[in-house]
DNA sequence: CGTCAGTTTGACCTAGTTCAAGGCCAGTGG
DNA sequence: CCACTGGCCTTGAACTAGGTCAAACTGACG
C-alpha cells in the first residue's frame, strides 16, 4: 500500500463497509490530492461562525465537536476517529454553528469544497454514502439526547463507552475489549452533561462493579455484557451494515 | 392555486427560501403524485425498527419524533410542521431508530422511495436542498443537546419556545408573536428532559415574568426580547437564509 | 352530569452540583 | 538524579435543582 493510500484508507474502509467500491470510485478516492497536516492536541480546527471553504478528513487522532455557552459552560456533541469528515456539513451550510477541535495530536487533510463537490458529482454512490454518514451522525445525536434527557449518570457513561467501543471496532481500532480513549474526565462531563466530580465518582462505581478499567487513556471493558446491560445498549442507531 | 399545488406548497416555499426553483424543478414538485391522508392525533406513523419503503411529507398538522427507553421513559427529539419530511433519512438508512407520531390530527402524503429517488436524481438542486435540510435537522439536535446538558429548566424552556417561534415564522405560520402550539406539558417535559411537575412550575415563572402567555395550545410571546435573553437565543444554528 | 385528559399544588426526597483541598504522576530544568 | 511544576484525578462536606408521589382542580365533551 502506497504512503498516500494509507492516508485515505480509513475513509475507504468506511465506504467499503456500505458497498463495494468500483475501480473508478476507488481511483477517485485514491487520487484525492491530500496534504496531511499534523495538529497538536487541544487546538481548534474550525470555530463557531466561521465560513469554511474546505472539509477536513481525519487521518489519524481524535477530534471533538463542541459549543460554548455562557459562564464557562460547554457541551460536547461528538468524538471523531480516523476516516471521519466531521465538517462535511459545511458543503451545504455556509456558517459553522459549533467548534471542532483536536483532543490529542492528530493528522488531518483539508480538501477544498470544490474538490469534494467534483468527487461526489462524478460518483453518486460516494455522494450517497457521505449523505448517509451525515444521517448516522444525526442518529448518534438523537441517542445522546436520549441519554442527556432520560438516563442517569451510571447508564449514561456506560452507554457512551459502549458506543465508542462499537464505533472503534467497526473501523478496526479496538484490540479485544480495549480501546485508546485519551479523554479527560472533564471532557467526558461536558459530553454527558455532568460535573467532573460526579463523573469521577460514577466511574469509580463502574470500576468497582467490574465493568471497566480505564487508566491513562487506555479503556479496558472487563465485562462487555454487563456494560451493555447497564447501558441498555442497542446498536441499531449506529446503522452498521 | 390548484388544490394539489396548495398541498405541496409548504415544501415548495421551504425550497424557494434557499434558491429560486426553475420551471422544470417547480413542475417536478407540482406533479408529484400526492395522496393526502388525514391521521388523527396521537398515532404513530413510523415505528422504531420499521423498514419504511416511503417518505412522509407533512402537509398540515404537527408531528413529533421520539424514542422509548425502559420504565416508561421517553425522549422527544423534534416537532415538525407543514413542509417537513421527518423521515427523509429512510432514503439512506434502512431501519428506523425512533418513532414518528402525530401530536394532533394531521394531513400527510406518503411518497415511495422510488419516486423520491427519481425526483432527486433528475433535480440535483432539490437533492442538495433536501440534504441540507437533514443537516439543519442535525444542527437543531445539537442545540437541543446543549440545552439538555447545560441549560437550567428556565433557560431550556425559553430556548425551546424561541426556536419554535422562529421556525413557525420562517414558514409563515406565526401571527405577530403568537403561534399555535398544541403540545401538552407532559410532551414538553419529554422533549426537554424534565418532569411534568417541574415544567408546570417553570412555565408559571415564565408567565409571572411576563415573557409568555400559553393557553389551550395558543402560545403568545408577550416579551420577545426578554424571552430571547432568558434563553441566550442565537438563531445561527437554524441556518435561515 | 359524569368522565377524562390535562393542569396545578403541596410535601418530601435524592441525584447530582459546588467549593475547596489533597494526591498522583509525567515532564522539565538544574 | 532530584526537586518543582502543572495537569489531572480523587475526596469530603454542604447544598440545591429538579424528581416523585399523591391529591385536587379545570374545562371540554358526550
Amino acid at each position: 500500500m502506497s504512503l498516500h493510500l494509507s492516508l485515505i484508507y480509513p475513509l475507504i474502509r468506511k465506504l467499503e463497509s456500505i458497498f463495494n467500491l468500483s475501480p473508478e470510485e476507488y481511483d477517485a478516492l485514491a487520487s484525492l490530492p491530500l496534504v496531511a497536516r499534523t495538529i497538536r492536541g487541544d487546538q481548534d480546527i474550525a470555530r463557531d461562525h466561521d465560513r469554511p471553504s474546505q472539509c477536513c478528513i481525519l487521518l489519524d487522532g481524535l477530534l471533538y465537536r463542541y459549543k460554548l455557552l455562557g459562564e464557562g459552560k460547554r457541551q460536547i456533541f461528538s468524538f471523531h476517529i480516523a476516516g471521519d469528515i466531521p465538517d462535511l456539513q459545511s458543503l451545504h451550510l455556509q456558517v459553522m454553528d459549533h467548534n471542532i477541535g483536536t483532543v490529542v495530536q492528530s493528522s488531518v487533510a483539508f480538501v477544498p469544497h470544490g474538490t469534494m463537490n467534483r468527487l461526489i458529482d462524478e460518483h453518486p454512490r460516494i455522494r450517497n454514502a457521505l449523505w448517509r454518514d451525515t444521517l448516522i451522525d444525526a442518529a448518534i445525536f438523537r441517542e445522546w439526547m436520549a441519554g442527556l434527557g432520560r438516563r442517569d449518570a451510571y447508564g449514561r457513561i456506560a452507554h457512551f463507552l459502549c458506543e465508542l467501543f462499537v464505533r472503534y471496532s467497526a473501523v478496526g481500532l479496538s484490540n479485544g475489549h480495549k480501546i485508546e480513549l485519551p479523554i479527560t474526565q472533564e471532557k467526558l462531563g461536558d459530553a454527558l452533561g455532568l460535573s467532573t466530580v460526579h463523573i469521577n465518582r460514577t466511574l469509580q462505581t463502574l470500576r468497582a462493579d467490574g465493568l471497566i478499567r480505564w487508566d491513562r487513556g487506555h479503556l479496558n471493558i472487563t465485562d462487555w455484557n454487563g456494560l451493555k446491560r447497564a447501558a441498555t445498549f442497542d446498536d441499531t442507531y449506529l446503522h452498521l451494515i
